[in-house]
RNA sequence: GCGAAAGUGGUGGAAUUGGUAGACACGUCAGACUUAGGAUCUGAUGCCGCGAGGCCUGGGGGUUCGAGUCCCCCCUUUCGCACCA
């Protein structure tokens, strides 16, 4: 009979439903188990195999702890703000309001027909108020705990998308949306400061369970690094020119200063002569793209300010200049150039002829620099310092700066502080109210939501300004505090902020008093396990753990950190077609980006001839044209094989080139379990357990002690993340049935144990479960059995069962493996030394040659060394 | 340039952490059953060799009775960071 995979698994998807059975209840006596996918934006693509190759096995991990007996949290929900969704809309000419829960149902369908144990009931929407009003009252609390403030700093604009950026939005210079080039404008803006955080976000990474790539990833981006802070006196007056730098040792190696071309001191400091060549440059390096300045390749530029600051080491005069490899952004904007010890500064000294002084040295002597010299060693050329050791001298100097009041040990961080604003419709608006008389005012709580209007026209202004700055109803307002007429906060926020909280949601998501109980969150949180794409690896994580500590530290959490365990899935690639691009598309002599290939737009894909085509592997997205949707495999292989084929074809970590070749593998697999369970049902005894086997022959020993080694090997593997060589060891068990009790035997029965034959269908029903749910719960209820199987208890291994009877030892001869011999396990050396040199072939090996000694590795190995 | 991870059959990938390399699966080949089969079952399948046997984990050294696993050098790929002072 094969498997009707089709109605089966309709069936239990209702029955699921009906019956409420993936429902987390707070509170049970069962330990709690949260389980945590990051939660997805509903686009109009759709799911693709892609996203379930985080899914179904972060899925199968929950229906196997649901079995040990877990009370597991496991929901699921959308990140609808944001700009994905608004530019989605946009694209559509969709309302974003309409679209998104159409397109948020289109993902529950998709995932329920998966198999998937989610708590529907928990669901959330981050675009609905009842969830975006805990939103803003977080960016209340921020404000109240002054980690939010409005700035009017030089931002990342992105053109296209006609919005500022959060740095970690940015990559190489481009908006990591859409690629344009990043351009820097200055607008007021809001930002929390998680850099007041940064050394708690670095610290407390030690406790967590993350790959160390990710750690790595956090701790580049917050990038501590220690060093001085020294004020220069600058000749004339004026106020001191104050620098960053981590080797204060080399101070007597200054031998010129480099401000940044928007150092708020260049005006000043430069002279009348140099006016003009100064206002140049800095226009220049204004006009430069961010790609541009990033581009450590290219020669360094600079003009001379003509102003001299004063070394504090030596008192030596040393001129100042501009250029723009210095970034404002860093530090404090100007730096101390040691041509003697950084490569920058060498390059720079060089260009424009300026002196390079030796100021460490390995050993204590002075030679002739051909190039700089960044290691550490012995101070040179440093007055009474000469001698001292590179972590001495910093040390010492510090103290000698910070005693005269010019400078003292510090501690810089690369992380900037998060900005929040958006100048677009489709975020959650921004709970400020601008007063004329009292400033900036908070909306009180008791009048949050500030609920997003219902607009015609979300799309962005174009001029810089949001949307919602065109809807005087939203705009006009009465001041919170005075009374008086006010403007209201047109900003949004970024869609990070929405998914900085969410995981606290899940844990009590209807509550409209507070963002979720105590109760509630003290039961369910932290976040047992999380998984999801490494490309969170910088924004989403930090965020979520910079709103986590500053919740603890109010006191409303009573944990640090969300998330312990992290795991991170590996993408699908799918074949793309591209094609090579013209000439006026391959950066040209401007842009630095190589691009060797473009994907095909829709248009073009019966446009081009198919010899003109080219081909390559791409994460697989609707965009690209390249996407395999979970609805076509469940409708020709059906959910369990699929799930089957998502878990089994590589490790979670790994990539997946798709193809459909193996999914046809996992669904022979399943179809076999099928088949060999509905053979063996009849035989079916359900007191198989009480009533012990009576006959036990050598087979039945073997393919029950299979049978424990599989139970406590998929058990293992579940818990390790490694369900591809779980899902292989449940094949080798069904192999091992097989040729135990093949189908084509009259009587399965026949000359074998109806007992053993119960345990085999009864486990491997249970071993099945977290892989293929349908087609389990089928069965478990064939048999008889009452309930859920994924309340079902995960079954027991007994050691003693699966203990190996026999193993087979190598023998090696001269560290090659000659002979094996087969004995008892646990078998001593002597025995087995014994048996070994009585094998003819080893006799043969050994003749005529002194054995010189043997190594002896119970149960392993036995090697001989001879001469 | 810096940092991290990885390189194993025709393919995806296993290997109890130093002890039978290639589990499991895809593909291929052969057989069985079939009116038929893109179904099912059985078997074979790293490479060279008729064979005995030899050779195999990116390349080269080393440690060891024994190395895919540990150490050193090199090559390649992927990812992250990068004029960060």
């Amino acid at each position: 009979m094969n498997y009707n995979f089709s109605e089966i698994e309709a069936k239990w998807q209702r029955a699921w439903r009906d019956s409420r059975a993936f429902r987390a209840v707070s509170g049970e006596d069962r330990p709690k188990y949260y389980c945590l996918e990051m939660f997805p934006y509903p686009s109009g693509s759709g799911l693709h195999v892609g996203h379930l190759k985080n899914y179904v096995p972060t899925d199968a991990f929950c229906r196997y702890q649901s079995m040990r007996g877990f009370n597991v949290l496991h929901p699921m929900g959308w990140d609808a703000f944001g700009q994905p969704a608004e530019n989605e809309a946009i694209r559509r000419n969709r309302n974003p309001r309409e679209m998104v829960p159409e397109y948020a149902a289109a993902y529950r369908e998709t995932l329920i027909k998966t198999g998937c144990s989610y708590d529907w009931e928990r669901e959330i929407n981050s675009s609905h108020p009842g969830y975006y009003k805990w939103t803003q009252w977080m960016f209340l609390l921020l404000l109240r705990k002054g980690l939010a403030y409005r700035a009017t700093a030089p931002i990342n604009w992105c053109p296209a998308c006609k919005t500022g950026l959060a740095n970690e939005e940015v990559r190489d210079g481009r908006c990591w949306r859409c690629d344009s080039a990043v351009e820097k404008k200055p607008m007021p803006q809001w930002f929390f400061r998680i850099t007041a955080y940064a050394d708690r976000l670095l610290a407390d990474l030690e406790k967590l369970d993350w790959s160390e790539g990710m750690k790595e990833m956090q701790r580049d981006w917050i990038g501590r690094s220690e060093g001085a802070e020294v004020d220069f006196a600058v000749e004339g007056d004026g106020p001191p020119i104050r620098v960053f730098t981590t080797r204060p040792d080399t101070l007597f190696g200054a031998t010129f200063m480099v401000l940044a071309p928007e150092h708020p001191q260049v005006a000043a400091l430069t002279v009348p002569e140099r006016r003009a060549e100064v206002e140049a440059y800095v226009r220049q390096a204004q006009g430069e793209s961010e790609i541009d300045r990033l581009n450590a390749e290219r020669a360094k530029t600079g003009v001379f300010t003509g102003a001299h600051a004063v070394n504090p080491v030596n008192g030596e005069k040393i001129p100042v200049w501009i250029a723009d490899y210095v970034l404002m952004g860093y530090g404090t904007g100007a730096i101390m150039c040691v041509p003697g010890h950084d490569a920058r500064d060498f390059e720079f000294a060089k260009k424009f002829q300026l002196p390079i002084v030796q100021v460490v040295s390995r050993d204590g002597s002075t030679h002739e620099l051909a190039a700089a010299e960044p290691g550490e060693g012995i101070a040179v050329n440093s007055g009474r310092w000469n001698g001292l050791a590179t972590a001495d001298f910093k040390k010492t100097i510090s103290s000698w700066l910070q005693e005269r009041g010019i400078g003292r040990a510090t501690v810089h961080y690369r992380l900037r502080d998060w900005l929040i604003s958006r100048q677009r419709y489709w975020g959650a608006p921004i709970p400020i109210v601008h007063c004329p008389a009292c400033g900036e005012v908070p909306v009180p709580e008791s009048q949050l939501p500030v609920l997003l209007p219902d607009v015609e026209n979300y799309r962005p202004s174009g001029t810089g300004e949001s949307p919602l700055a065109a809807i005087p109803d939203f705009v006009n307002t009465s001041c919170p505090k005075c009374g008086g007429p006010a403007r209201r906060e047109t900003d949004t926020m970024g869609g990070y902020a929405c998914s900085s909280w969410y995981f606290l949601r899940f844990a009590d998501p209807q509550n409209d008093n507070v963002f979720a109980s105590r109760q509630a969150l003290d039961y369910w949180l932290p976040v047992d396990l999380y998984t999801g794409g490494i490309e969170h690896a910088r924004s989403h994580l930090l965020y979520a753990r910079f709103w986590t500590k500053v919740l603890f530290d109010e006191g409303l959490l009573g944990f640090e950190e969300p998330f312990l365990i992290l795991r991170n899935q590996g993408s699908l690639l799918a074949l793309t077609p591209g094609r090579r691009p013209r000439s006026q598309e391959d950066g040209g002599d401007s842009g630095e980006k190589i691009v060797d290939w473009i994907v095909l737009k829709h248009d073009e894909r019966k446009r081009i001839p198919a010899d003109q085509v080219v081909w390559r592997w791409a994460r697989m997205s609707k965009s690209k044209g390249n996407v395999v949707t979970p609805d076509e495999m469940i409708e020709r292989y059906g959910a369990d094989s699929l799930r089957v084929y998502e878990m089994f074809v590589a490790p979670f970590e790994d990539d997946v080139h798709w193809s459909e070749e193996g999914i046809q593998g996992s669904n022979r697999f399943v179809g076999r379990v099928w088949r060999w369970l509905q053979a063996a049902r009849p035989f079916f005894r359900g007191d198989w357990r009480t009533a012990r086997p009576g006959t036990t022959t050598p087979e039945s020993r073997q393919v029950r002690r299979k049978l424990h080694q599989t139970v406590q090997k998929v058990g293992a593997q579940i818990e390790t993340f490694q369900f591809n060589t779980a899902v292989a060891a449940v094949m080798e068990l069904l192999n091992a049935i097989y040729s135990y009790a093949p189908i084509e035997k009259e009587a399965l029965t026949e000359g074998l144990d109806p007992l053993v034959v119960s345990e085999l269908a009864e486990t491997l029903v249970l071993l099945m479960a977290p892989f293929a749910p349908h087609l389990a719960e089928e069965v478990w209820q064939q048999l008889g059995e009452k309930g859920s199987v994924n309340r079902a208890g995960w079954p027991a291994f007994d050691p003693e069962v699966a203990a190996a009877e026999a193993v087979n030892v190598m023998i090696q001869v001269n560290g090659k493996i000659k002979d094996k011999v087969s004995v008892p396990l646990d078998c001593d050396g002597e025995t087995v030394k014994a048996e070994a040199l009585g094998r003819e072939k080893v006799r043969q090996l050994l003749a005529g040659r002194q054995v010189v000694k043997m190594i002896f590795v119970q149960n392993k190995m036995l090697s001989i060394v001879c001469r």
